[in-house]
DNA sequence: GGTGGAATGAACCAGTTAGTACATTCTCCA
DNA sequence: TGGAGAATGTACTAACTGGTTCATTCCACC
């Protein structure tokens, strides 16, 4: 009993839709990192990456080919944008110590102001590297920062500021570690640790102690 | 036409079970403690909790009520242990940095043979801390943790071997930082860094270079 | 020794979720 | 201009998953 199609309007009324791959893939991938971060990875779901898009989760498996698929390419897009923003570092042109202190603000403060990136990496450690080690883009991206920091090490070294004998790589662990802890750990440590101070007072004052104990670690 | 019961046999042949409740909510504890440490809270599965027991999955929901409730008993055991642990360390028979050395090893080693509390605390942060402010547990549970390193930072600036103006819960923030990192990431970070050094080699050094970075952080 | 609440087991269920089948439209180039 | 491949939308599904129903057994206490 379906009504008879009217002669002149038989197929619907032809919506008009504009193909524009590069603008879709951008907008899941924007979606999808929002979503995964907040979520994890199984915690994260297609249909809310889809809902949050302009267009269908059909796209999503057209592009990614799968939830992980997905989950990498996000991890990829995120680690890349890390790196160019470090990249614009320039720690050349300053003494070593004031060079050192201005590569532990920095990473602090862009650690702080970019939590999504920092949730994602804790979720890439709860699957323990798994997607990571798929990815042959990623694994050799924090090299210039080690580099960066042997650089400046070594000036401070030659020029008697800084005590020989230490690996660049662990001054970037420690600084990561420090850094890092702040941000991804703030519920667990905030929530045992709470007192009346005033959080933006509390994280200046942490600011400047992460610096002076790195500086500390260094100087001769 | 189901077959007609045998007389001498009507009902099941009585398998005759024992009653435990201490040791059914124990087991369950255990399973899902490794469970969600593997997995996290929404990648962990009720069922394969279940399976990991001597016992059913109804007991689970008659012992804890939902997914959530046991993942909350187990944030809180995990917490609870944590802390008895913690305070077997006698730090004041020592002197202060010597004790300050000893806080950060045990501190490091503890972290690096629990690598499930690490886990299950990642996870929590993963969900906000929204699980750590429903007990009110834990919330003051490493309250002892802050004293014992006020004490013995106060000792070492009156003898003068430390510098004073410093903040006790910071300097625990730098030492859980340092050490909690090391577990923590270490997928994407050994796996970014990888070099042909021995690991426990590696796990050494970097247990004295934090040790190292924390004491010099408070000596005068 | 029987009785009532605690403890337990097996099967089941309804909602969710990653992934797909099928059909259609767009766009660019020969 | 026409057609072939790229891009897209709709509707669907099979499997999974947290949670439950119903019935049974255990056991401490009177």
């Amino acid at each position: 009993m379906a009504p008879p199609p009217t002669p002149t309007q038989a197929a619907p009324p032809a919506p008009s839709r504009t193909n524009d791959p590069v603008r879709t893939m951008a907008g899941i991938l924007e979606a999808a990192t929002k979503e995964f971060a907040a979520k994890g990875l199984s915690g994260a779901r297609i249909d809310a990456i889809a809902n949050a898009t302009q267009t269908s989760k059909r796209m999503i498996y057209y592009y990614f080919g799968s939830k992980e698929g997905l989950y990498v390419a996000v991890l990829e897009e995120s680690y890349r944008r890390m790196r160019h923003i470090e990249s614009e570092l320039h720690l050349e042109d300053l003494a070593p110590e004031a060079a050192l202190r201005r590569l532990v603000e920095f990473t602090f403060d862009h650690h702080s102001s970019n939590p999504d990136y920092i949730r994602l990496v804790m979720t890439e450690n709860m699957e323990r590297g798994a997607f990571l080690a798929q990815s042959k883009t990623i694994q050799e991206l924090n090299v210039p920062a080690i580099e960066a920091i042997r650089k400046l090490y070594e000036r401070g070294v030659a020029s008697g500021v800084f005590r020989p004998g230490l690996v660049p790589l662990d001054i970037h662990a420690s600084i990561s570690a420090l850094t890092f802890f702040n941000v991804s750990n703030q519920h667990t440590f905030g929530l045992i640790f709470k007192d009346g101070t005033d959080p933006s007072q509390a994280i200046a004052a942490r600011r400047h102690s992460i610096t002076e104990m790195v500086v500390r670690f260094v100087r001769s």
